[in-house]
DNA sequence: AGTTTTTTTGGTAGTGACTCGCATTTCGGG
DNA sequence: CCCGAAATGCGAGTCACTACCAAAAAAACT
């Protein structure tokens, strides 16, 4: 057996089709909408079968976040569970950062088509549900408390996470020219959270 | 025409025809588990057919949650505009108590339930996201921003709203014997977020 | 009370997401 | 070059959800 994690040519081969899976479906949700576009026509778009789309993603809505799996790992393996919130907000810019690297326009398209598409807003609320508790085990290990049951780790989870969302948010409501790097929106966003997110309403 | 909001006899029966209907989901989602009970089994467990059902939620989900929009409807209209942090504050914790106010034994198994159910547990996150939106036009009354992209403001809405889940969270964690009123907990997670969020990891 | 009108309900048909098992093809390794 | 394993496509099946229609029930009106 082969011990070579990445580099195989089949995993290169699952990447390309998960990759054209995926943008094929970001392209289609875009002109006709996320329910008007059955996954036989995205799977038809990039030469394959329905039976292939559900087999590299679990559901519908999974395509449009193809590259989420491998980034959320990436991020995990980043951070050592003894982080302080510095390295933590540090781990997270640049996570968001290497989001919008690759593709600026693909990222902006897709923040945007996430947050109009109510479907696809869930499964991204789902997916900021995986980062909280990622990040309330990660709290939780300072305190040494049960991550299942301090609510103050879970709070500054949710709360972080909070920040992240209100960056992607503002980003994606903005029209395409006015937009700017949601480094700069999240920059702000945990500035205000440092300085006390309820200052807005006191 | 009739003027009458909420006293009508046809009203009343379909108050108590979605209630029927949403008790009979819990307990079968309960039992068997979401994905294993079909909506046909909802229905004639509470002797509708799977139309009527579909008449009274527009999802499966929605039964579990058939309280949510007269809740979140009557809290809309408690709250005025310009209300300030404890007023907000004051009024979260009402609605709270109110939750768990008819039923205890009720409420906590939903939590419970809302919690073990994936698919329950996205459409909470759809509801929380709603109480979002709602007190992020709140927030931003005050600053005069625009709430769609307005930082500061979805940060406060989004910590408020973590605030509120982590409470849930953790009385849904604890053994049905153990957990205490879920508003002990969001007293306890308002007063972390007043004090500061990042505390336990800082 | 009896009739008309409106609402509610259940049934049927249809679409599409998603699962499962199978036959075929394809591909990597020996 | 060949053999075993994995990838692909196909067909059948389940179930959520929608649209439509006909019958039953309730409300409204005389």
């Amino acid at each position: 057996m082969s011990v070579a994690p990445v580099e195989s040519a089949r995993d290169r081969r699952r990447l390309r089709a998960r990759r054209d899976l995926a943008l094929a479906a970001v392209m289609l949700f875009e002109q006709q909408g996320f329910a008007a576009t059955p996954v036989e026509e995205i799977a038809a778009a990039a030469d394959y079968s329905a039976s292939t789309f559900f087999r590299m993603f679990t559901r519908k809505e999974d395509a449009v976040f193809f590259d989420m799996p491998d980034r959320l790992e990436s991020l995990r393996m980043t951070v050592p569970a003894d982080a302080t919130w510095p390295d933590v907000r540090a781990a997270l810019v640049e996570h968001a950062h290497t989001w919008e690297a690759d593709d600026p326009a693909f990222a902006a398209a897709r923040v945007r088509l996430l947050h109009r598409e109510p479907s696809l807003t869930s499964r991204y609320l789902e997916y900021c549900q995986e980062y909280e508790v990622w990040l309330t085990e990660l709290v939780s290990n300072r305190s040494g408390a049960d991550p299942q049951t301090d609510v103050a780790a879970q709070l500054a989870a949710g709360c972080i996470i909070a920040a992240f969302r209100s960056a992607f948010s503002v980003q994606a409501a903005l029209p395409a020219r006015k937009a700017a790097s949601v480094v700069e929106y999240l920059e702000a966003a945990f500035d205000a959270l440092e300085a006390g997110p309820l200052a807005p309403v006191t």
